[in-house]
DNA sequence: GTCCAGGGTATAT
DNA sequence: ATATACCATGGA
């Protein structure tokens, strides 16, 4: 079965994860907005498949209809469908969430402005933590653009039924082969290069197990996980939110979330990261949903959205 | 030209 | 313990 349909929970507002695209580029990712269409490679085990994702239906009642170029068994169906349910965010139900934000008057605006908003997840943990080792510090565009030359150099091709070529995210085993000075012609610094391979060759050697994170609670893995070289706090806290879905993450270092708690809550200076935390704590237990929506709100302004009402 | 981007480490006090 | 320099580049 090359075909499926996959349904989501309601609201979910493809429109606006087409736009949060605009601000957040991604290599992997072709965008036909006319058509509420995606394509990218998705792994199946390792094997590279390429996949057409549709929206179909509208805010309330939404689904993904799935297309493989490949025909796949019914257990890589299944495994296909997992990471799409968990690329797409599709169980979340954010109806009660949206109960406990609209406590605040600031983000009841959020609320409405951007219904059925949701994350996209990383397809797995490995490319989630090397994405957001690559995006410490520089701008977003920057950071697309070392991903893209990171997947050119050791990602793996795939071609669709015209030729056009798509890339899948290197795997582990691929990266820890690569050497600081293949790494460095493409713009990635000195330390940004050590950081990724050797991230890479520790999960090759199994001092770290991918799998395992998924039994562990969040400061447990940030514990783990920040013992390595290059990997920080907010380097964990991004892999929780972006590369696990964990719901309650809050990267308090993010430079993004000091900008949008300042525009969001109109204070006249930035917060640092002791005061995030702070206001943070009212957010729990879901405090990755509000981050998105107080990072969107920047977005929203760095587009031009009109911003009233 | 300057400053800032979804930070983290090394070095100096 | 806390402060500062540094990274590498693009866009405002």
């Amino acid at each position: 079965m090359r075909t499926f349909t996959i349904p989501l929970t309601p609201p979910y507002s493809f429109e606006r994860l087409l736009q949060r695209l605009q601000t957040h580029p991604d290599p992997q990712l072709e965008v036909q907005p006319e058509n509420g269409l995606l394509r990218r490679v998705f792994r199946v085990g390792t094997r590279p498949v390429l996949t057409r994702v549709q929206f179909v239906g509208e805010l309330e009642k939404p689904a993904l209809q799935i297309e493989t170029s490949s025909s796949l068994s019914a257990a890589e169906q299944q495994e296909l469908e997992r990471t799409i349910r968990h690329v797409f965010s599709a169980d979340l139900d954010l109806l009660p969430i949206y109960e406990q934000m609209r406590e605040e008057p600031e983000l009841a605006v959020l609320v409405k402005r951007f219904r059925g908003l949701r994350l996209m997840h990383d397809s797995d943990l490995f490319q989630s933590m090397v994405k957001t080792i690559i995006g410490q510090q520089i701008n977003l565009t920057f950071a697309a653009n070392l991903t893209q030359r990171l997947l050119t150099l050791a990602g793996d091709e795939v071609e669709d039924e015209n030729g056009v070529k798509f890339l899948a995210f290197p795997t582990a085993e691929s990266v820890a082969r690569l050497s600081v000075e293949e790494l460095r012609p493409l713009q990635f610094s000195q330390r940004k290069a050590e950081y990724i391979i050797d991230y890479a060759r520790a999960i090759v050697d199994g001092k770290v197990d991918l799998e395992r994170l998924w039994t562990m609670e969040d400061e447990e893995i940030i514990a783990h996980l920040t013992a390595l070289r290059g990997i920080g706090r907010w380097t964990v806290e991004c892999m929780l939110m972006f590369g696990m879905g964990r719901p309650d993450l809050l990267p308090a270092a993010d430079i993004g979330l000091r900008n949008g708690i300042w525009l969001v809550y109109n204070r006249d200076t930035k917060p640092d990261e002791a005061e995030i935390r702070r206001i943070g704590e009212r957010w729990a237990p879901w405090r990755s949903i509000y981050s998105l929506y107080i990072w969107e709100a920047v977005g929203a302004v760095k587009r031009k959205e009109v911003w009233e009402e």
